[in-house]
DNA sequence: GACATTTTGGTAAAAATTACTATAATTAAG
DNA sequence: CTTAATTATAGTAATTTTTACCAAAATGTC
């Protein structure tokens, strides 16, 4: 508990720092285009505490091992999946978050930076030890989860919202190829009904050159068949720093 | 590499935790309205590493400190000021960010939170533990800085720009009642010139509604006297999650 | 008093958004 | 096999917003 004798660290005389283990957990997205779902991954825990419970899938950070090497390594244990979009969250670290800090009599707090991650649901093969050990859940449906993660999961879900209006984060969880369909579907399942009208929100996209035609028609049931388009990131480039691209 | 035989916590026969002392760190925007220079506090460091160097003002977070009570604290005691914003920023812990890492030999990491902070210039009054200890600098003119603050400054830079387009926090780093003027230099001063004419900044802003004439008029120097205007959060809320309105 | 300077209010042209219509290409039903 | 239903695609006219200016008002300066 107590911490001095040493000079370097201001304030440590009087006030003794906190000692830390340092958590990664992964708010992972992704969307089943054939069902229009947002969903993402939870694991049951293993261990103590909430043991049993769901959580978001997390790990404690190692020696020589970076946060985000960490987020990844915890991502690499629960699914196999080509691309991957990754990007810090937030970092939560209030005294009291996690019930290890009163278990141990260390005092040792337990901080949480979490990371926002992005899957193509097609492509993402779950790693399971036991069954129902991971898995998709849609958003609307979320079971009570361990320690803060609720609110994590909440945060990583707001920023999904604000980055689809700005960001071209929608093409890393669909298909590579996809209908001008999906990706309205995918807008309106995540950003509600009522954002724009589906001919205009088509010809505003393709106006901006981005979205190739691949020339591909495919029949879904009833109706004309539709091409399947493919994301050009060169094409996307010059729009990058430009505000509000996809609303 | 391989992962096996332990009950509660995961990877740790093998891969042994790294144990962390947790920083906060706060990059203090505030502009100058008089000479129109955006400013950043920086201190001298008091202390190893990097001794006499200029750094973001920070401390270690304390037992039972929350991560923004640290930030208000540090911040408290290099400024006074009655009203501030203040949001977290980043995280930055890989291994070797900070040279203490190599000095003990436990092994123990340093892990930095970064904080972004507005202050109002006026009413801003720093507090000196010897002179030249706090100041302000023109983000044209930034010193070397100890550690990696320089990549902190820079995300906060980016986060200001970002935050001027959608949010109203212009109006915590102006003072109380300003100009229109006021207003559009900063924008031009932290966006550059060509983002809008002043013209039609000035009736876009006011058709929102949200900025009251204090039907004061202050002349400064040649030319029509101007009318102050205060910011209207109430009439502002409804803006609240809409995108860009200060573009 | 003439003039430069800054604020303020405005307007016409251009561009973008919106609401809506029409047509094409397919499947499903009879 | 014909017709209806369904979905994709193209386009258009009305509306709104943005843009690039212009002119008047109210001050300081020479």
């Amino acid at each position: 508990m107590p911490e001095r004798g040493h000079r370097n660290i201001p304030g440590s005389l009087k006030q003794p720092l906190a000692d830390f283990k340092v958590g990664v957990d992964n708010a992972i997205f992704s969307v089943d285009t054939e069902r229009n779902r947002l969903l993402i991954l939870l694991v049951k825990r293993q261990d103590e505490p909430f043991l049993g419970q769901r959580s978001l899938p997390g790990t404690l950070v190692r020696q020589g091992e970076s946060l985000e090497d960490a987020a990844y390594r915890i991502l690499a244990e629960k699914i196999r999946v080509e691309n991957l979009y990754l990007e810090q969250l937030y970092t939560f670290g209030g005294p009291g978050r996690d019930p290890r800090e009163d278990a141990t009599s260390y005092g040792v707090r337990y901080l949480s930076v979490s990371y926002f991650a992005l899957v193509r649901f097609a492509e993402a093969e779950l790693i399971y030890q036991t069954t129902g050990d991971v898995a998709w859940y849609p958003i609307e449906d979320i079971p009570k989860l361990a320690f803060d993660h609720e609110r994590i999961l909440q945060y990583g879900y707001q920023r999904l919202r604000n980055k689809l209006e700005y960001s071209p984060i929608a093409f890393e969880v669909l298909p590579e190829v996809f209908t001008l369909n999906d990706l309205y579907q995918l807008y309106t399942t995540v950003l509600g009904e009522n954002f724009s009208d589906y001919s205009n929100f088509r010809s505003r996209l393709l106006k901006l050159g981005f979205l190739c035609d691949t020339g591909i028609k495919v029949s879904r049931g009833a109706g004309r068949p539709a091409s399947l388009y493919r994301f050009d990131s060169k094409a996307f480039a010059p729009l990058k720093d430009k505000p509000l691209v996809f609303i």
